[in-house]
DNA sequence: GTCTATAAATTGATAGAC
DNA sequence: GTCTATCAATTTATAGAC
């Protein structure tokens, strides 16, 4: 999606349905064609994440060993963002955003869901400060420019060893 | 500043100076009377934490051992965001406001400052992955609502652990 | 310094021809 | 499906009275 690239330059809020379609190049009205709102636009665009983000939640939550758990989770929440470095910084980045996001219940489900997962049972403020930390440092770091250059393969096994170091369960 | 608290909660692009105003209980035009622009409003609110992040800079660069400079810097960052929960996650949130601190040769040489000396000289992929997630950890935790509870001084030792984990030498 | 009023441009969104 | 034309609302910003 064309939408994507412009949100994660101008930010959601800053980027106008005229800049979409001029960068599309068609006329604004072919774009409300096929999305109703600005809002339903950019829910498209979160769309397919959401769906991933369930997959893999089937599949963690069922785990009993917790560190299993942990470890395929964190496998899969980097897997989710190097496959889509430019949508994991757009839905983290702008406030606007997360409140938009914030109304869809589907996506917000899934976001309890998997702090839930990491925090654990009964978490101490130390571990809730280090998810808050893994959370954001994952989520911009696949668009920080200062990482652009590393292939997928080696930013994958990076972030995997960060969050590692940050969650090592106590 | 009240504009702090609105470009916290719907990002800086999704503030109009009309919020700001009315917040503000005066008009429009008042605003536009201390600051020309809205890019100067933003710069304002700035520029305070700009001015903190030059002293630390100068405190810091010019120690010599490598370990203890590190953690003075990462001391001094960690302030910095307690200092101020809501500014630095407007900063490192919207898109668009990074591309406008961008354009502020000042901030932008701080920031390429404090980078260099986290990266250290010659700086390798793991270093670079671990340190643009700290980056993005720090600021961000400031505002997530997961943590907002906790009081400073417990968030400030939190965060420098987590850090330190993040950032250890290899 | 603060206000009302307004300008000029842009926004999200719609109507209707082709 | 894509276009031109247009709507009402909102945006940044300015002019000028008090």
């Amino acid at each position: 999606m064309t939408a994507l690239a412009l949100f994660a330059e101008n930010g959601v809020h800053g980027t106008s349905l005229q800049q979409i379609a001029d960068r599309l190049g068609v006329a604004k009205a072919t774009v409300y064609h096929q999305f109703a709102t600005k809002d339903a636009l950019i829910e498209a665009v979160v769309q397919p994440a959401v769906e991933s983000l369930g997959v893999l939640l089937a599949a963690a939550e069922p785990i009993t060993d917790r560190g299993e758990q942990v470890e395929v989770l964190l496998n899969g929440l980097v897997d989710l963002v190097i496959n889509g470095r430019e949508l994991s910084a757009v839905t983290h980045g702008d406030p606007g955003v997360a409140a938009l996001l914030g109304s869809n219940p589907i996506l917000r489900g899934h976001g309890e869901r998997v702090l839930g997962l990491l925090l654990g049972p009964d978490p101490s403020p130390s571990r809730r400060v280090a998810v808050s930390m893994f959370n954001a440092g994952l989520m911009l770091s696949g668009t920080d420019p200062m990482v652009a250059g590393l292939p997928d393969e080696d930013l994958r096994q990076e972030l995997l060893a960060g969050a590692r170091r940050l969650l090592a369960e106590d």
